[in-house]
DNA sequence: TTTACATATGAATATATAATCATATGAATG
DNA sequence: CATTCATATGATTATATATTCATATGTAAA
């Protein structure tokens, strides 16, 4: 048994929980986290990865970016970037747990 | 420290995954989560609740419903709906410590 | 300093969906 | 059984946003 949240949140705060999910309810955003879970990639390595054109990953990438979930850094002629906040993760990780125990 | 994720989810866990943020990422349909946190409540209750009309709430609670995240029974002429899945408010507890950690 | 390579970006397009409106369905009550 | 109350639902509208296209910016190398 899990106590219930303190209290019902406030709208600012319903509306910064929306904008967190609604950032990672994206399948290209959510598969360019889970592929820079464990290392830097170029934004043609995702590009490629994922077989998506360099143009739509660029655009997810700066969304992602803008919400401080990655961060970039440049390497020559490439930009890598990188997960900047690993703690998405405890998040998802509750979400594939609930799929584990939806599937029975 | 966690440990990282063991791989990385194919194609149709990142949909699943996906649809799952998707539901939760709408205002509406997270307040009405809220809502739900403690006591079943008719449809009319959470329109005013919200200040929202009947209508839009009813559209929501048949997502909401479809998703099996809330259930109803009918009660003379009102329909309450209640949470179906509690253990969605695992994850909303974490995105909601996630709030608090980067409130520096 | 051209040229090639990697990425970013503005505009346009396509698509998804939240809210509204009008109305249908269903239950209780006179 | 007509009326009222509560909810559901199909169609429409409005809006948000993911992707594409064309092109700009930035870096390295010939």
């Amino acid at each position: 048994m899990k106590k219930p949240l303190s209290s019902p949140p406030n709208t600012e705060v319903i509306q910064e929980i929306s904008k967190i999910f609604k950032i990672i309810s994206d399948p290209t955003r959510l598969s360019i986290l889970f592929l820079l879970q464990y290392k830097e990639l170029s934004v043609k390595n995702i590009a490629a990865s994922l077989d998506m054109e360099q143009s739509a990953i660029s655009h997810q990438l700066q969304t992602l970016k803008k919400s401080r979930l990655v961060k970039s850094k440049r390497e020559g002629k490439s930009m890598l970037y990188s997960l900047d906040d690993s703690h998405v993760f405890s998040v998802l990780e509750q979400v594939l747990n609930h799929i584990k125990e939806s599937e029975h």
